[in-house]
DNA sequence: CCAAAGGGACTTGTATACAGTCCGTCCGGG
DNA sequence: CCCGGACGGACTGTATACAAGTCCCTTTGG
């Protein structure tokens, strides 16, 4: 979209992914405009954005608030998420080229990288990680799937994950990537959906498990 | 959302399914002002929303359309709306009470009650079909899962397909719909979930073989 | 005759003013 | 002390004016 509109809508998004923004906080059209130099108009237009991508939600009576998530709405989340990566893995596995491998293994060589060194650098991993899902998802070839699929990653508490991933978790995530490529080269859909499944429902208990670890913290911390 | 804003959209929304407005037709902001007596305001809010389930579609420099399909994308839509359908079927199932199931069977002696007239009720048939996939997503009780698949069957190739039903096509929907009541009643979401997606290609088959029809029709028709 | 440049009509983007609605607070009565 | 209603501030909805960009047609030069 436009200048201001992008401007709005990048500057909001990424207060909320950040946390500056924090759940249940209430978003004023005329706050947001002065934070970020524009006038309401634009502002409106990247909260229906940000509607659509539920990262803000509404009340009956029109207020914006920062989307607060249960566990069970994280669960819903990763849940459909596992599925639709899992069917978007299988057709992609229908239409694999040797030339779309070869671009899979680069993108899973940047995750690699990141994980050797002595601290990994996250940043890179998800980097590595985004590359390889959305050229999965190109080769998907389904419009909508990959519309759902892009609503469904960029959660905040999606794009977080990573980060409470311990070095074997990484690694893991690498070797599942590696086998998925495996799974390519054969063209079977079948493997690659179950290995896909298997993916997220990783990440998503490493979520929980560490939102355990964060929310029933030794009392006094 | 409020008056204007809503009068806006449920125009120009029903002109598109009517197909008043036709697939491809460039949509201005003013024209649709004027058509609905609002200012341009809540038809822009009017045409994210319509934009975001995908019944019209931008070009590279913002001008708004009606949205085309092709055949391959409804073929897309039918088959992620089989599997997310097949998903809440199961998932339902998994939910499933005997209040829930006397809902159901209500809903479907509307459809029941359509086909039997001389000459079927399509719109009646509609509704009931309607309300029995409405439960269904609710008791599924899956926030994200009902949001999608709303935008999936409101597509207008979607919601037109009912009337290139033949009779027999009638009648066997309306047993699929008894068949998901008997698979739920014995909680088993695997039964249930073949079942949805049986009676949703079946839809796409009776869409796309209506289409061919009338496409490839009688040279100098 | 074709191609590229220019200009004018039209469309969308943004700012702003005003109107309508909601929410909390404060005051008075029971 | 508690409850209810009215007032005031704050927020969103809508209209409108103006700015910026796009499209298309015409015109001109090769």
């Amino acid at each position: 979209m436009s200048k201001a509109s992008d401007r709005a809508y990048a500057q909001i998004r990424s207060r909320i992914l950040s946390g500056e923004l924090a759940p249940g906080e209430q978003l004023a059209e005329e706050a947001l405009a002065e934070l970020c130099g524009v006038s309401r108009t634009p502002v409106r237009d990247a909260l229906r954005r940000l509607e659509a991508e539920l990262l803000v939600a509404r009340n009956d009576t029109q207020r914006t608030f920062v989307a607060d998530w249960s566990l069970d709405d994280v669960a819903d989340a990763f849940d459909l998420r596992a599925s639709l990566e899992g069917r978007a893995a299988r057709l992609a596995a229908a239409r694999m080229t040797p030339e779309v491998i070869a671009r899979l293994r680069a993108a899973n060589a940047l995750v690699g990288q990141a994980i050797q060194q002595p601290v990994a650098d996250v940043a890179a991993f998800l980097e590595g990680n985004r590359q390889f899902h959305a050229i999965l998802l190109e080769t998907a070839n389904s419009r909508r799937l990959t519309a759902l699929l892009n609503t469904l990653v960029e959660q905040p508490v999606v794009w977080r994950t990573a980060h409470f991933y311990d070095q074997a978790s990484l690694v893991r995530s690498h070797g599942e990537h590696t086998e998925l490529v495996a799974a390519f080269e054969r063209r079977d859909g079948d493997w690659a959906e179950a290995i896909m499944n298997s993916h997220i429902r990783r990440a998503y208990y490493a979520y929980s498990d560490a939102h355990r670890r964060l929310t029933i913290a030794p009392p006094g911390a």
